[in-house]
DNA sequence: AAAGTTTATAATGAATATATAATGAAAATA
DNA sequence: TATTTTCATTATATATTCATTATAAACTTT
């Protein structure tokens, strides 16, 4: 229905592809990498492989590795393809979701509301995301290499 | 964790008791019209009557009355009130939530999605959600007293 | 052929959401 | 005072979803 663990899994999966690209890693390795579980990770990639974003080659020495640039993915897309349709209450979900048939008043404004939460997830790519997963780590190490005071 | 059928709920009855101020409604009969469960429904008015909102009076003549005028209550309140503070993933939750403390790349998108969501609810007071109902119920009368031709 | 790996599907346990039921307490009326 | 009506509270049951593990199958390389 929402933003589950399986999607920030998907996304931090996409994360580690995007920082190694055109390099082959195995699902296990990815898992290790980004905290995720590794008997989980295969249906997401494999979900992931659906929608044409990776490829994954079976075999030793295989693994998985990302066909489409970063910034051509957004957050929502990924949100929306491992969840389905985002839908934030039932009112806005298929058939019988809205006890009044669409004409209920709380409608538009879940719409809304549900409007802007995709709007800030779709102008979110997969590039920023990697971008600030670098700032983060830059920003670790430099602190590990010169510790400030305290 | 976020918004659910309880916080649907907790709304339309508010909105019932907007439509009729300064009466007091029994719970039973504002679910029957507004298609609430209705043995749901005290655990809700009970919420709301701790907020202070809604008052409730025993005996027979008895019911439910709103306290507070529509327009100094937002639908946001309502919903933090009943779901408890909202988090759209995990990663915003309390304590072990985000899977790297607070420093995952994720955190701040999830973190903005969710405020922009919040921003429209919290815009959203219970009188524009009366008054759109009874747009709504106004529209449907005059469609039944001179139905267009189709 | 053997080992490692993805892909796909199924099964399970846990948590949460939803709803019902039972009980208790207060107020009004007869 | 007894009875009815109603809110208030708590306990219980059911259903759904989430998260994970487990299993099986297909494929690739060595």
């Amino acid at each position: 229905m929402e933003v589950t663990k399986k999607s920030e899994y998907a996304i931090s999966a996409l994360v580690e592809l995007g920082l190694h690209p055109d390099e082959y890693i195995s699902s296990k390795e990815i898992a290790r990498r980004q905290n995720i579980p590794p008997n989980f990770l295969p249906q997401i990639i494999a979900t992931l492989g659906s929608r044409g974003w990776v490829e994954g080659v079976r075999g030793p020495g295989g693994g998985v590795k990302l066909l489409t640039p970063p910034e051509r993915i957004t957050v929502r897309e990924v949100v929306e393809l491992i969840e389905g349709p985002v839908a934030i209450t039932r009112c806005l979900m298929r058939e019988g979701g809205c006890s009044q048939l669409g004409r209920c008043p709380l409608h538009s404004i879940w719409a809304q509301a549900q409007e802007a939460l995709l709007k800030v997830l779709g102008d979110t790519t997969l590039r920023n995301v990697v971008d600030s997963h670098n700032a983060l780590h830059r920003q670790a190490n430099a602190e590990l290499a010169y510790p400030r005071a305290r």
